[in-house]
DNA sequence: CTGATTGCAAATGCTTTGCACGCCA
DNA sequence: TGGCGTGCAAAGCATTTGCAATCAG
């Protein structure tokens, strides 16, 4: 559990303020269950947490809130591959992050490295294009799976009974 | 223009036989409509495409061709940022290759990058995690637009009325 | 007061599916 | 002949939207 970064109210005041909008309970809600956690979650996900919180708020306000952080760039969609969209509450944290997911049990590490730095110089200077935004997403294996023929990640999924990748 | 690349219909007959299926003329049709341009499509598109050539295959063979081609990895279903799933199917001749999209015209660049290999090997090292697979998408500006004020994509889609990118 | 925001339900848009018929092997 | 493949229309599913009521500033 962790709790609201005050950089993000003041940056969704001021987006709020910019845009001439209001500031109402049901949204107050939506964004606290948001970034109360460094979960990523789909909209789905999102409103079950809402509902819980018995606030009233209703799903259609959970997609306009979504929406609204989006585009002030709080919240990121991610894509992890999956059919329904997914987003990230982390990159006021870490701007630069991406992704890597476990083929085996499907855990979402998160990574920043220099050569994704690398990789954008050389495409400009080769392609004559300046990068300004990426979104990597890296499959793969468990090392310690295939070595110790387990592992904590796959254990715990399992007990969890959460969806295993699909097998190739 | 280009014509079908016969490993094409190898591997896909392959596939075909190892799952016990059968080969049908609007299948035929669909997979040469696919693999006789390298363009990227949606499944829309490509249900425009197969309309045309009067082979009577509707749309929903066209969505269970693809499923079918993304199941025998001759076709990608790749992340380009857009709402409707797009396809590649350029995998077959450059299987490693990744995407550059423009955020001045909307053009998207396929690119080849040892970076990204020095990429997967630092993450096996850092996270103990083997990569298997990556999707890169990267979003850059136009050089030659900073610098001589115009490119020659922007007003070719400009000319053909395509949708540019949102401005931020 | 004004108009942004909400909840609800209906609508939307893409994709999948059930079914009866046809056709490949 | 068996059962896979097809077209059609209906269903599914996540997301968006119209509307009237409500509420913030």
């Amino acid at each position: 559990m962790r709790y609201m970064d005050p950089a993000i109210q003041e940056r969704l005041n001021a987006h709020i303020k910019k845009k001439g909008l209001r500031n109402t309970p049901q949204r107050n809600v939506i964004v606290e269950e948001i970034f109360s956690k460094d979960e990523h979650f789909t909209a789905d996900e999102l409103w079950e947490r809402v509902r819980k919180t018995n606030s009233g708020a209703s799903r259609a306000t959970v997609y306009r809130t979504i929406s609204l952080l989006v585009e002030a760039r709080l919240l990121h969609e991610i894509d992890l591959g999956e059919e329904v969209k997914t987003y990230d509450p982390n990159f006021l944290d870490r701007p630069a992050h991406n992704h890597l997911i476990c083929v085996d049990c499907g855990k979402v590490l998160e990574f920043e490295d220099t050569h994704v730095e690398l990789l954008n110089d050389c495409l400009s200077k080769r392609m004559g294009y300046t990068p300004v935004a990426q979104a990597i997403r890296i499959e793969a294996s468990c090392d310690q799976l295939r070595i110790k023929k387990s592992c904590p990640n796959l254990i715990k999924a399992r007990v969890e009974g959460k969806r295993l990748p699909r097998q190739r």
